[in-house]
DNA sequence: CACCGAACCGAAAATATCTTTCATCCGTGA
DNA sequence: TCACGGATGAAAGATATTTTCGGTTCGGTG
């Protein structure tokens, strides 16, 4: 809503304070109008806006020209900026949370707001140097495990999904039982990563313990890098911690922000594996098409 | 982030790229010069557009309509408050791609900053209609199912996780055989969701046709609204599509978008259940408590 | 008070722009 | 190769904008 100095278009209002003495009786009507609602005239055409201010095409057009533009259309065109300006200048009033009686849309901005948040939050925190060995370690690997529990779970399902589309070897496991037993078997070279937002769960830190313990290269992803999961780990990525609300479960936050990381090791060691990679993941795409229908064109 | 008129705003872009597969070549042509010179275009008339990209009127007018505005005037007239936009908001800060050999910390900025413009996109593309139906339909549902494979099959664990915190009863399925199974036992009142980013997987569309055949609800989260899954989905959630690159597979961004669809079908769900879902999601946190160690440190 | 002229104004014609229709063209699959 | 269906653009048709032009009002003047 502040005017800008030299810049095009500028302030209708100011113009028209301007101008308004310059202007017959019915060209001020018009000026007003545009002037009150840039965004309402924007919708109408040369005659609409004539018969809202009760006045004539002709005298619409007299107007814009008085104005500063060619003709109507150009400044319909003009306001139509302005209205857009203005709305995006009230922009966002999403700094509270998001509460029960919430409309729809208001739910879309804040959650999106706050992934991006986190996500911002994240990249800010990471630890490269901690990142950058895990991503060497996990492209020498001979195998690789990953722990993960009820929604981290999915986490590392997503890594294991992605690693194993660039020919690497890796495992999920979200049975505690089953990720002990495999964990023995993992040797020094192996890699093994557990997931957890509170780094106090022990059906991941378990498994994680197990690793480290026969020499694997062990990872913790977590959001508390004090916790006890990074008791076993040689390498600790940090996840953002933002606050959970009522409607919010941490369990939201947490995953936006270990996805990252995720994704980071990912593409990270694609890059050190880049040979091998990019071909697998060329096939695997290859391989998927014929699942596909014919698709939509 | 909607704009003034029923035409849904947000980023042109990325509805561009949301659209484009379902365009024909010289449509293609249009939307490009649109979503590449907003400006530019916004000062041509209908003819002059149809030069500059060497098609016709009648050509122009169709893109327009395709991009959801009722005729080109009113694209125009979004093309000048988008440009106005710009101008004022300044510069968008161009990424290039990943490459190759960044250095991992720009590995983790450009991740970062590429989720994050793909959580605007899909906040701006998503039809709050669609969703608040989508919404109040899980909420009365008796069950719901969710099909998903690979990448999606884990958001849809993701959405069936958080529904059954809330005491909901959700099943997600990623066996198409099983899914199908279960799809016939879907009656009116009961909710299907299929998970798919290029709307073309047999192995989902299949059980939601199952479901969308015995009368139930059927939801179809993906990124193609034109594509053959929509065929059998009562409503339609678009996520936004943001070009893939070599080294960050278009699964990816897709999961970005389609968590943030599902986290805020959940959210909408559990505002409406708000007197059941808050004293659920409390005792499930309860219940986890004794799975974590006693605390940090 | 009647008259005059100038500026103002709007109806309608003229023009520009946008939309629709329809015949043609091109690629595709049998 | 042929037939088909969709994509495409030329041109007709519909709207919107601009221009023209004559009527009207208003203030000044004889």
């Amino acid at each position: 809503m502040k005017e800008s100095f030299g810049s095009p278009g500028g302030s209708l209002a100011a113009k028209v304070r301007t101008l308004a003495p310059s202007m017959t009786r019915s060209m001020q009507r018009v000026a007003e109008a545009v002037a009150n609602d840039p965004a309402g005239c924007a919708a109408l055409t040369v005659t609409g806006l004539a018969e809202l201010t009760g006045t004539s095409e002709a005298t619409v057009v007299r107007t814009a020209r008085l104005l500063g533009y060619p003709g109507y259309r150009d400044l319909r065109l003009a306001l139509a900026g302005l209205a857009a300006q203005q709305q995006s200048g009230r922009a966002p009033a999403i700094t509270t949370d998001i509460a029960v009686d919430d409309p729809i849309a208001d739910v879309v901005a804040k959650l999106a707001y706050e992934e991006q948040q986190t996500l911002a939050d994240t990249a800010a925190g990471i630890d490269t140097v901690q990142l950058d060995a895990a991503v060497t370690a996990l492209a020498a690997a001979r195998r690789t495990d990953v722990y993960g529990i009820g929604a981290s779970g999915l986490v590392a399902q997503d890594l294991t999904q992605k690693l194993l589309r660039i020919g690497l070897i890796a495992h999920a496991h979200s049975d505690p039982h089953l990720a002990v037993t495999n964990a023995v078997q993992l040797r020094p070279g192996d890699v093994a990563i557990a997931i957890t937002h509170s780094g106090s769960t022990g059906d991941v830190i378990e498994p994680l313990r197990a690793a480290f313990e026969h020499g694997a290269t062990t990872v913790a992803i977590t959001g508390r890098p004090d916790s006890p999961v990074t008791q076993y780990a040689d390498l600790v990525l940090t996840t953002s911690t933002s606050r959970e609300t009522e409607l919010r479960p941490a369990a939201m936050s947490s995953r936006t922000s270990q996805l990252l990381v995720v994704d980071c090791l990912f593409v990270g060691v694609a890059q050190r594996t880049y040979e091998t990679a990019a071909p697998a993941l060329a096939a695997s795409y290859e391989a998927l098409a014929h699942r596909h229908r014919s698709g939509s064109r």
